[in-house]
DNA sequence: ATGCCTCCCCGAGGGAGA
């Protein structure tokens, strides 16, 4: 089963591009972030053409998650537990059921800048409430994939110029330390398994050249509870799309189960 | 980098992103 995340950066912008990457890439299951339209303005009739089941969690201009899926999808649950206040969209799960039932989280963590300030606090806030959920699963002892745009830079060798990036709310130490406390639960950054060297980035600014001069950022992750990386086969960054006519500033990052 | 792009809101110029 081919798990993957991407933040389409606006579904409606980039439809084209996501159409072409899922006819090349075939993955089972894609969580996608920043989709940036309500749920009725979602282009779901191009998406199911190509086989996929839908679950969205939309929100009017910004924000947004969705899973896709070529397997059904069920118990949806939409928005991160924790705080009934909370209005954006930024979580969705759901199980898909293969060889091996599979939990999918798909999640879009708050920026948080600037930091300090209330959205460095929202994203602090965010990243304990997502600990918690996590925390559930692997209690539970669920075969989970928790992925997503978490925007956190977890160490220097994730980004080109960790210089440029030590006041940042996606680098600064609070968040460093939320992601290890989320991490240090059991979890595993597949990414990290087969794609253990520097310069692995799955994030280039639009600004400034960042593509071109690769100066970029891996803020886009899977987490695997133990028992979703006992199946582990393979993860991989789809770089090649960053390169592609009209690119999302992030490019999908896949893992292979073996369920 | 207090923003060199691009998305969204809409139908101008501002908010948000990272």
């Amino acid at each position: 089963m081919k798990i993957a995340t991407f933040n389409i950066n606006g579904i409606r912008a980039r439809l084209p591009q996501l159409l072409d990457w899922l006819r090349a890439a075939e993955p089972d299951v894609v969580a996608l972030q920043e989709t940036k339209c309500v749920d009725h303005g979602f282009p779901s009739l191009e998406i199911e053409e190509l086989g996929y089941n839908i679950a969205i969690h939309g929100q009017k201009g910004f924000n947004g998650v969705a899973l896709l899926s070529k397997l059904p999808l069920e118990d949806v649950s939409c928005g991160l537990p924790g705080d009934d206040e909370d209005e954006q969209a930024r979580w969705i799960e759901a199980t898909v059921v293969g060889s091996r039932a599979v939990r999918i989280c798909g999640l879009y963590l708050p920026n948080g800048n600037p930091a300090p300030g209330p959205k460095y606090d929202y994203k602090l806030s965010w990243m304990e409430r997502l600990r918690h959920r996590a925390a559930a699963l692997v209690e539970a002892e669920e075969t989970a994939v928790i992925a997503g745009d978490y925007n956190v830079i977890p160490q220097a060798e994730d980004c080109r110029n960790p210089e440029a990036w030590v006041t940042d709310a996606l680098f600064l130490p609070q968040t460093r330390a939320a992601w290890r406390r989320i991490v240090n639960l059991g979890l595993t950054d597949a990414l990290r398994i087969y794609e253990p060297g520097p310069e692995v980035y799955t994030f280039w600014d639009y600004q400034g050249g960042a593509w071109q001069k690769n100066n970029g950022i891996r803020i886009d992750h899977l987490l695997l509870t133990p028992q979703a990386a006992d199946l582990l086969t393979d993860a991989r960054v789809d770089r090649h799309v960053r390169g592609w006519e009209k690119p999302s500033d992030h490019v999908p990052v896949w893992v292979e189960l073996d369920a």
